[in-house]
DNA sequence: TTGTATGCGTTATCAT
DNA sequence: ATGATAACGCATACAA
């Protein structure tokens, strides 16, 4: 039934090597005796193991899609499904495929059965503990970290431009759309994205002389949450120098339009309102639209609301939501790309790679 | 660096075969030695090359996740990516890892470098052409099929279950909100799930005396596209007769919310109007819900709208919409289950597995 | 241009 | 209880 490399060989009349070099189309081999072996396969649907081929050859073809979290969404995420087509696609490009690996961030010894020597490389899409990372290291696999960067040689990291497209979003409300006091809300900000965001609501208004909207009725959340706060190597790293935070950000567990809804009710109840809302995702700016909406006032009319992430769903929201877009798709073209210029060259040099953010104006603003 | 099952052997002073043994776990090896080795393979920090280990066992521990589709989103769709999780979540439960296939419909013969002989099973996720199918039959590659059924011997399906929530749905709209004249709205029919959902529509009527709507000023759309109708047999696998089209669903090009807020604006336009839509899926009653308040009228007041899925955005509509709750974590969990039972009894007998769906009540309607 | 022999890192069979 | 040795299915260095 199936027929194995040994089969065509006897019955093409050459042996193993040859019909291997045949199928490999190889310039060794002559043309007819490439053609009729060729001929014999296809003609016993002959396909090879891609198994035997791979611990042949110390090369798999499979990457690595891991995601360090406790549990799902993994890929029902808005992010990162859309960013596993993009790595799918890419790697589909080159004759990669991918094998989905979520792993338990409280596992710090990263035991995966099969990931361990499967795969030619790795792409870590969440903030990972180092413990794995090392591991990856030790055993050189080749690996490109997503949306986190560390201090460290000869590693890739793919960073969306969460400050750029923030500072955009900043020039829009203050300079197009004449905005001086700006609040913004957000979940903690020991994420990297978030913390960057931030970064940029706070420039801009060194940029433009303006003062940071302080309300301090309202409670301040945990800043930085469990994690540690990006420390000055890594924000050096990025291009990034340390800031003092200033002002009250509004700060929520999560980042659920829920509790976003709730800390905006809170902040219109103390009278003392900003003309603009700046949220660091689009969830959160669709909990301060509903708070502004159920207050009986009007977006944008009384308050303008920006959000970041440009979810598919933000498009249908009544306004629609001028936000920053953000290209997850992209991330994963992105990530492929590099793993793969990191597997035929292991010793390249570390990097990051920026994938552009730009805003889009709808309604909201 | 790579230590490998020779080496434990080596340093641990037995042959491979102890080794292996001890490893597994086997009771032919003695206590003692075996607590030896794996104190040897924790201290070299030992993993074993999995894929040596697949081709030995023939069994690699992968499943395959396979989408038959021309194009993104893959996992970045609202269902599939949650169903991936699902699938993910339940693979990991029983130590197997899930390998993402994208794969171009229009190449008929499945030629995969990978997925051939690599996989200990596969799902098939999207409306698979039967030439692969085929292919994966002759190579004995256990597989199941998801929101889809063939007629044949052998083989699972994981079927939502469409009619039971569309009819609930029905029920809903016509016995707890006493409408009588309900509009359908889908893209093509020939996708089974849209047509059970349409069949259910029907059947309602019959059951509760109601006359179909039917609006003969709106053009009706392809009704099957490019796919062939479900035929009798596979209807009647599924517990469904076939039943003549009645009346005019409101067919439109894709399942898009641009598509809906066109087709039911024009709907709006005749002046005969319905009191309920039943949408096909929740991007259409969005569509439909926009026609509706643009063209001045009130949901649910004027016309009520369900739908169908239960994204998560459908819950931030303003209102939010009511609809059938569709679980495709659970369908991805179930795909798991079914094939990893096919994988150990291969001569299992053809089956549908049904995932329930239910509506949730909002406020649209 | 082709064949022989060996290696890849395991598991499995058959002795002992 | 353990060891030698043969699979597993392919690639490739070396010979011819």
């Amino acid at each position: 039934m199936k027929a194995r490399l040994s089969d065509i060989a006897q019955i093409a009349g050459v042996s193993k090597a040859t019909a291997s070099r045949a199928l490999a189309n190889s310039p060794l081999v002559r043309e007819e005796t490439k053609e009729r072996i060729l001929q014999i396969a296809k003609e016993y649907n002959y396909q090879p193991n891609a198994l035997a081929q791979a611990v042949a050859t110390k090369r798999s073809g499979i990457l690595g899609f891991c995601m360090h979290k406790s549990g799902s969404p993994y890929f029902g995420h808005s992010f990162f499904g859309p960013m596993l087509d993009g790595a799918i696609e890419e790697a589909r490009r080159h004759n990669y495929h991918i094998l989905v690996a979520p792993a338990d961030p409280k596992n710090t010894t990263f035991d995966e059965h099969f990931i361990q020597d499967s795969i030619d490389g790795v792409i870590l899409a969440t903030f990972t503990p180092v413990e794995p990372i090392n591991e990856f290291r030790k055993r050189r696999i080749p690996l490109v970290l997503v949306n986190d960067a560390i201090p460290s040689p000869n590693n890739t990291f793919i960073m969306q431009d969460e400050y750029g497209g923030a500072m955009a979003m900043m020039r829009h409300l203050i300079v197009e759309r004449g905005h001086r006091k700006i609040a913004f809300i957000s979940g903690r900000l020991s994420h990297l994205s978030y913390h960057l965001r931030y970064l940029a609501y706070l420039d801009a208004h060194r940029q433009y002389g303006l003062q940071v909207y302080n309300n301090p009725d309202i409670p301040m959340g945990n800043l930085w949450g469990d994690f540690p706060r990006p420390d000055a190597e890594k924000l050096a790293m990025l291009g990034q120098r340390v800031q003092e935070i200033e002002g009250t950000p509004i700060l929520i567990k999560g980042n659920g339009a829920q509790q976003a809804r709730d800390a905006v009710c809170q902040m219109l109840s103390t009278g003392d309102l900003p003309t603009a809302i700046l949220a660091a995702t689009d969830s959160v700016a669709l909990g301060a639209m509903e708070a502004i909406w159920e207050a009986g006032m009007e977006v944008p009319k009384d308050i303008a609301v920006a959000g970041f992430d440009d979810l598919p769903m933000s498009a249908t929201f009544s306004p629609p939501l001028t936000t920053v877009h953000a290209n997850p798709f992209a991330m994963g073209e992105a990530a492929v790309q590099e793993l793969l210029q990191l597997i035929s060259n292991p010793e390249q040099e570390s990097r990051i790679r920026w994938v552009d953010t730009h805003i889009v104006v709808r309604k909201s603003t």
